[in-house]
DNA sequence: CCTACACCTTCCCATTATGGGAAGGTCAAG
DNA sequence: CTTGACCTTCCCATAATGGGAAGGTGTAGG
């Protein structure tokens, strides 16, 4: 399987698939005998996994971990569960900060007329001296 | 005043002070004799202006149409508020999405025994073949 | 007056994960 | 053998910084 293939049955595209492998997310992919990647369901399966993993918001290095413990029949659950837990506190700090973002620009919006005249909340208190 | 008791003064680094002159966010600074970049009140103004801007997660490009906006006396409210919106519909859509992640991470997270055995529910979801 | 030392300047590199695109080789079909 | 789709590598760009080098400036103390 090339990689066009792969990619449009992974989902992932082939950019993405040599950028992987560049950086050692991947191995070093099995090349034909002209220079092309070829590519089984084995490494499918990673790709898949590896798409999953980036929808739920896990950067490479985490996945790479995550990729690790997948592999290795040793691993326990507890160092899966650490790490996603670890995860799931940075996601929910970055929700934090978002969401006070949204409370203070909705109490500023919900105070600006929005006509045509100047006078408004937002810039007054982008303005304002202290802080 | 020199750049570093500006960026004192703000909270903006210096590095970044030269990096929104550099793209245009700031007109070009005036200069002393030697070169030095030299700040007066109204740039410390601006400067305030636009660091209370980027922790409300405005990017540099909005910042660009508030302080546009900012400085026309012949604003519109509407125009202000408008713009604003648009960024609260960005940042919804994004904790949005980060709060997709979170519930689904933390419902296999629930289901993880965390104990030494390997059997894990979060790397059996990334493994699966559908999706 | 000269020497530190703190501060300034510009310039280049790195970050994160990805897309775009060029130049050039490969493969299969007609 | 040509065409077109596909592959390769390589370089550039993104957003908004930080780090650091090389070299000029300004001031305070000896």
């Amino acid at each position: 399987m090339n990689i066009g293939q792969a990619a449009a049955a992974t989902g992932v595209s082939a950019k993405r698939i040599r950028y992987y492998e560049q950086i050692g997310l991947l191995g070093k992919s099995k090349r034909s005998a002209s220079g092309y990647r070829v590519f089984d369901r084995d490494d499918l399966h990673t790709l898949s996994f590896i798409r999953r993993a980036r929808r739920l918001g896990f950067s490479v290095p985490k996945i790479s971990a995550l990729l690790a413990l997948w592999q290795d029949q040793g691993r326990s659950s507890a160092d899966v569960k650490r790490l996603v837990e670890t995860h799931l506190d940075e996601l929910r700090e970055k929700i934090g900060e978002l969401q006070a973002m949204v409370d203070t620009l909705q109490h500023l919006a919900d105070r600006c007329d929005g006509d045509k005249r100047p006078d408004c909340p937002i810039l007054h208190d982008l303005e304002r001296s202290e802080s």
